[in-house]
DNA sequence: TAGTGGTCTAGACCACTAG
DNA sequence: TAGTGGTCTAGACCACTAT
């Protein structure tokens, strides 16, 4: 009969830290094969639920592996990595306490390129969305927006006003996205670049290629230029407990 | 008395559904009050631990919010972010199927500058671990990778052999932590850079900060610097329903 | 067939909040 | 005090797996 810690939490709980502490302490190492439930229930003296309870939420945490008709053990450490949060500009200034301005450049139908055409993954050419804007952060251009939209999922996209309502919280409503990409790179400014955001040409920018999907269509390709001296993305993260990612 | 789709899945799933429903469709809008847990029972014709789990799923999901004594709320939707995953290096390159490695250039006890020790939250000034490691892909010089470590909580980083083990993987196991900052800029590589890079002073290159926390206290402060036009992050991400984050 | 985990129930007690 | 959610139990039935 092992005991649980005294402590006020409540008994799953302690039933997590029992399994944990285990697993922590090398006891039982990767791949061993937990006691079943009735041994737990026998063992530390809980009811069935509440060892089954404790059992489910350290699976779902990626701490355990479950096997119907065989048993529960404890899960292979998986690939590290940690995650980076990208948030709308617009709440990210207004959270600063700066004000936040949007420019609407261009809103258009365009005729893409092919590489365009590819990333929509698109069987033939078809017209697209376009849309190019500049966020400003207290009147200083920080991010030039360039979005290509998909108009069998987004049709009333042309229609709308970006400067007041930003971009990004008219997709998220009309086409929540199922799926994202994202490729960071760091890149040299180009001269057309360089005008809106009023920096010189070859200074160095982040540029965040998106592409966001709605079911099993491309909704949209986007490229988006973050002034590297004015603009930096960051976040703060608290990994779950076994580096499972969402 | 409601009725619940006659599917194959469990019915707390069906419980999930039947409220996910409610909020899809507009009928309880963000804030409404849901019935509470006996009313629902006695509306859906199924047991009080049935109910209760399926509002504690949706709860951790971030679909509802639930006070005890007072009752359920529907969540207002999250600020929407996504996030990016960082991974380590070396299983990134090998992945690829390319070949990886990495080249000490520094391994020794560095006194700090005052801004290191504040990125430490260090109280006084204190000796410090230093390492800098350059990361090949196929022999070409990708990463340069900075590391200051807290000695008291990694006491054993100066002997270890970082050519063969990933200094990644040695912290993940000697001090696995429980927080993680990144700050992404994009840079111009200054003289010492370009030269461990192998590429033109001035170049743009992606510039990651990332602190890590051990409980309480600040385990490593980080610099690692890609080269732009050989490297890029980037990840693809599936966000869970209520873009809850993990 | 025996053992595993997956689900579900009815009933109980508790802590918390509001009136 | 009445109503809420939070926890816990004992017992049941089921689907699945190995032997």
């Amino acid at each position: 009969m092992e005991t649980l810690p005294d402590t006020a939490s409540p008994l799953y709980e302690k039933v997590k830290d029992y399994v944990l502490g285990n697993i922590g302490s090398g006891r039982w190492p990767r791949n061993q094969k937990l006691p079943s439930e009735n041994e737990l229930v026998s063992a530390l003296g809980v009811s069935r639920m509440t060892v089954h309870r404790a059992l489910r939420e350290l699976t779902s945490q990626g701490h355990l592996l479950r096997v119907q008709g065989v048993g529960t053990f404890v899960a292979p450490p998986k690939p590290q990595s940690t995650l980076i949060e990208v948030n709308n500009i617009a709440n990210e200034i207004r959270a600063r306490g700066n004000s936040h301005r949007a420019k609407v450049l261009v809103l258009e139908t365009f005729a893409p390129e092919p590489q365009l055409v590819a990333a929509f993954e698109f069987p033939a050419a078809q017209p697209v969305f376009h849309s190019l804007l500049v966020h400003f952060e207290n009147e200083v251009p920080v991010q030039l927006e360039e979005r290509f939209v998909n108009p069998g999922l987004v049709p009333g996209y042309l229609d709308q006003n970006f400067e007041a309502t930003t971009t990004y919280d008219y997709l998220q409503q009309s086409t929540p996205m199922t799926e994202v990409e994202h490729i960071i790179s760091a890149i040299h400014a180009d001269e057309e670049t360089a005008r809106h955001l009023a920096i010189e040409t070859g200074e160095a920018c982040l540029l965040l290629h998106r592409r966001t999907w709605s079911g099993a269509k491309v909704a949209t390709v986007n490229r988006i230029i973050y002034v590297g001296s004015r603009y930096s993305l960051g976040s703060r993260y608290t990994p779950n407990a076994a580096g499972t990612h969402p």
